[in-house]
DNA sequence: CCGCAATCTTTACGCATGTAAAAAACGGGA
DNA sequence: TCCCGTTTTTTACATGCGTAAAGATTGCGG
């Protein structure tokens, strides 16, 4: 076993070095002459020894940590978004400190004033939606650079953001289903966010300009916040059962929904899918990772999430460096792309 | 705009109270008397402040901080592991610090160096399997309580853990799928972990004991690490190509690759079933959260996810506070609990 | 071997807070 | 109003490391 040391200081005395020597190796071994380096590395070889983070951290006027609020884990869209931005931030030399909301804005208040005693260079926030108090988001962008992702709050217009154009993701995917069946339906959830409700409006927009009448079913909550799959299915049954859209396209807002809504048709016998006979189609929004697995494999729009992880860690950099223009807000939307597959 | 505060001495001067007095306040509202603390209440609402987490964790000899390492996030299993972990944590009065390794064992080893430099009181790692440094686990043990979750090196015997006893788990649902239908082939994963394995030989050793002839197949890689639903596809694919199986009860290891499995079955016309006709018949194991709603809804058995958060939490508690047999090492192993949906 | 520049050591202070000890102020009861 | 115990203030030191300045070493070219 090897010795335990606990500070520089002993460190020191340890290896033979001076104290600053190391201060000034640890934060750059380039930096202290190359035989200095080799004792100094020779020696953490035959000692266990970490310097502690905490005092690192403060005495930097940076602490290179960049803080990341996500509402909710169980949902493969957002631990892909995280695990882009964590590449990213890696890539970047940051550490990323991760806090979930778990979809309360108590929790999230508290996740913010966590990252904010933990004076993060910079904090990535993926909202709750109408849930969020707009109050902890101001506090959060008037201590540090701040930015907004995946969901965009009216309230907050000019705070950075990236995220998805869902007007042209969802044109994009009402238009096709014009094209080939009927206009389809929307099928939409309780408002967990704004994303939900971008959607639905930009699926009013193209249906209407495309001369026909919108039709969204499912707004009311079946006590499901987040339940998605079982909320699509429940809204679904229950029109089927009624011998209603049997023959129609259905969008659904989100990939979740979708599944949910090709149990129901499963369970009515119904085979969506751009080739069967009848009609039923079902289509959905993010191209959550299971759906060339379900059955039939579900046609959505794509949301470029590496793009959007990447991009907001970039765009935080440039905030936190006080690069480019830096004070002067930014908006970035990037493109869905159509996933054809089966069921639609 | 409330004026900007950024440490206690200021905060003292502004609202009156002497630095000592606010620095127990802010650890324990209630160790400073009601009118001290009513004056200082309504002082922090004029102002914004907020202590600085590192240098009050830097000094007291306790972090309130557990340290969790998660291998992948994009698996519904370990955000809902952590979700449980989170909850228990948030409950005992610890603050969580994730960090992911992206099934890479360097930054697995990164992320504990994290951890250690940030003295958290405790660490929950969820290790990579046979991938995993155990020097990086014996530096994390030496140096603060430590346990495994979910999956369990071999290397490691006298370490805390807590998990499923997959033997049990393993052996009911092979208990079952011999009784309803004929034995099943086990469809088993490239060694991402233990558990696969673990299951594998429960799976082994539940066949002969019924004087069955175990038969195991898709352990070769077919380059899809962590890719299970391809993974079961692909395998599952070729033998229905060829004929095989197509009749057979299929035990996959965990529920994505059975969801890959019904995709092939789908695929090739099969309805895998109890009632279905034809005799195929797929399981899988875990619980995973979209079962319900797959076509046929998988048949498999559910892991008790928040049994294991909550009681990793509290016997990593336990040992931080050095109560019970803190010292001596503890398993913890729970029940799976059978789900029969439609497709086994 | 000398001299100069680069590097290291020594010394000292700073960061934001915890914490202990002594002195001062406070509050309630008689 | 006085007294005594409780609470607060004052003062001072501690944490582990960053960092600056001055003096001591080192290494390299000549």
């Amino acid at each position: 076993m090897k010795p335990k040391i606990n500070t520089m200081e002993e460190l020191s005395e340890a290896i033979g070095v001076s104290r600053p020597t190391l201060s000034r190796y640890f934060q750059s071994p380039d930096s202290v002459r190359g035989k200095t380096s080799e004792k100094i590395r020779q020696g953490l070889e035959r000692v266990e020894y970490v310097p502690n983070f905490f005092a690192t951290r403060m005495n930097r006027k940076t602490t290179g940590i960049i803080g990341v609020i996500i509402p909710y884990l169980n949902d493969l869209f957002f631990t892909k978004l995280l695990m882009a931005i964590e590449t990213a931030a890696m890539e970047a030399g940051y550490t990323v400190i991760t806090q979930c909301s778990h979809s309360d804005p108590s929790i999230e208040a508290r996740a913010a004033e966590t990252l904010m005693s933990m004076s993060v260079d910079g904090a990535l926030v993926a909202p709750l939606g109408d849930q969020s108090d707009p109050e902890v988001q101001r506090r959060l962008g008037s201590r540090l650079p701040f930015m907004l992702v995946d969901s965009r709050p009216t309230t907050m217009p000019d705070v950075d953001f990236v995220g998805t154009d869902h007007k042209q993701s969802t044109g994009l995917i009402t238009e096709y289903l014009c094209r080939v069946g009927r206009p389809p339906v929307f099928l939409a959830m309780p408002r967990v966010n704004f994303n939900a409700v971008e959607r639905e409006n930009a699926y009013i927009a193209k249906l209407t300009e495309l001369g026909h009448k919108p039709e969204v079913i499912g707004i009311d909550p079946i006590d499901s916040r987040w339940h998605f799959e079982a909320h699509g299915e429940a809204v679904l049954d229950q029109y089927f059962s009624h011998g209603a859209y049997l023959d129609r396209s259905i969008l659904c807002v989100n990939d979740r929904v979708a599944i949910g809504a090709l149990r129901a048709a499963s369970r009515h016998g119904l085979v969506p899918g751009r080739m069967a006979k009848g009609g039923l189609r079902i289509a959905g929004h993010d191209d959550y990772p299971l759906c060339p697995f379900t059955t039939p494999a579900l046609t959505t729009v794509a949301q470029n999430v590496e793009a959007i992880g990447k991009a907001s860690v970039s765009r935080l950099v440039e905030m936190i460096r006080g690069e480019n223009s830096a004070n002067e807000s930014q908006v970035q939307l990037f493109d869905g792309v159509l996933k054809l597959r089966e069921s639609a």
